[in-house]
DNA sequence: CAATAGCATTGACCAAAGTCAATGTTTTTT
DNA sequence: AAAAAACATTGACTTTGGTCAATGCTATTG
């Protein structure tokens, strides 16, 4: 159990045994079926979660009800509502399950304890957020500079998992876009070729 | 000197008199001149840049020549291109100062050693990547979910210190739109009120 | 395995943002 | 203070993406 989850921490940082049979004691399994929910807008997100097997989206809904992706999360990511975990504010996201999955829970209270109590918690915290931080100035960078096309085809080349594991009209709210643009860009692409 | 940037630590992590002497060791005090670059694409980012006091951008240029600015940074922000700054690589932005300016500069010696040789300081920078990715998360799905008037709303909103400081051109730039864009819908809010 | 719901594609039309060009204003520079 | 540069606005037109509606395909699921 929590395999991938450690072999994680221990890419980034490294654990001795001790350390390993520690941050356990913290460490809460859960299973989800798909179309179940983790975090429902205006709930108080509760934990981080890391995803050992299955495939999650966070997503807020507007005004007029359509749902716009701002995260999706396969095997090896983690996910959560950050501000509300920290803040302890509503949550603005919903969590659902793309499939059904199995997933590390990590409440707030054993996230500030792990913080106090193991510095290497906070070293793995802190590289984790670094490399989040990372990813989404890049996406957004992509959303502001590159025409559609382009970040179709950056989106595929850099999660070709994430476009072949779901649905299309989701990668479409995922990038800002109907689900009909996406399929006309995606024909573009394929009668230049 | 470094005064705003000692405050803003303390802020998140209480130092001691000897710990903020400690620090002070790390800094490098520098000024820019308007226009003049902190860092140029394709240059190796070394630091990352706290802002005493003036107004710096973060920004790419795009295939076609057109600039795209993806931050802001005014007293109290920190800007870097952290990306390049952590795994040496060159930087994929520029980052250049929009008035007079006076930074501190932490080089990635410094953060280095800092990360080793201070627990505080790794709580410090945590935190401050942690609320970055926040912000940035909220941009992010702004973006994607909200028509643009409401977006232009909410970032004179949330920072009227930008919009008032930047010229109107940039704002657009920011927000991914033609400077034309923008002033069309100033225009139409104005005349709605 | 039949029925149903979810999904992807296409077409016709509309609305929004981009482009190009001109004009006037403000800010900087000399 | 004059000249130049940078900036903001507006209009006419084009391009791009959104909307609505219809069709056929593909997975679920009862």
């Amino acid at each position: 159990m929590y395999e991938l989850f450690l072999h994680n921490f221990n890419s980034k940082v490294k654990l001795t045994e001790e350390e390993e049979a520690f941050i356990k004691t913290y460490l809460t399994p859960k299973k989800l079926r798909k179309k179940q929910y983790l975090i429902q807008e205006t709930d108080v997100c509760k934990f981080m979660a890391f995803v050992e097997k299955g495939a999650l989206r966070a997503y807020s809904v507007d005004e007029i009800g359509k749902e716009h992706i701002i995260q999706f999360a396969l095997e090896g990511w983690t996910i959560s509502d950050l501000y509300s975990f920290l803040t302890g504010e509503p949550a603005t996201y919903n969590i659902d399950a793309l499939e059904d999955s199995e997933l590390v829970l990590i409440s707030k209270a054993a996230h500030e304890d792990l913080l106090l109590k193991l510095p290497k918690y906070e070293t793995y915290f802190r590289i984790q957020v670094t490399g989040a931080y990372i990813a989404m100035q890049k996406r957004l960078t992509s959303i502001i500079s590159s025409p559609l096309e382009e970040r179709y085809k950056n989106l595929t080349a850099l999660y070709p998992t994430i476009v072949e594991r779901v649905p299309q009209h989701m990668i479409a709210s995922y990038m800002g876009l109907q689900p009909e643009t996406l399929s006309r860009i995606r024909r573009k692409i394929a009668t230049k070729k």
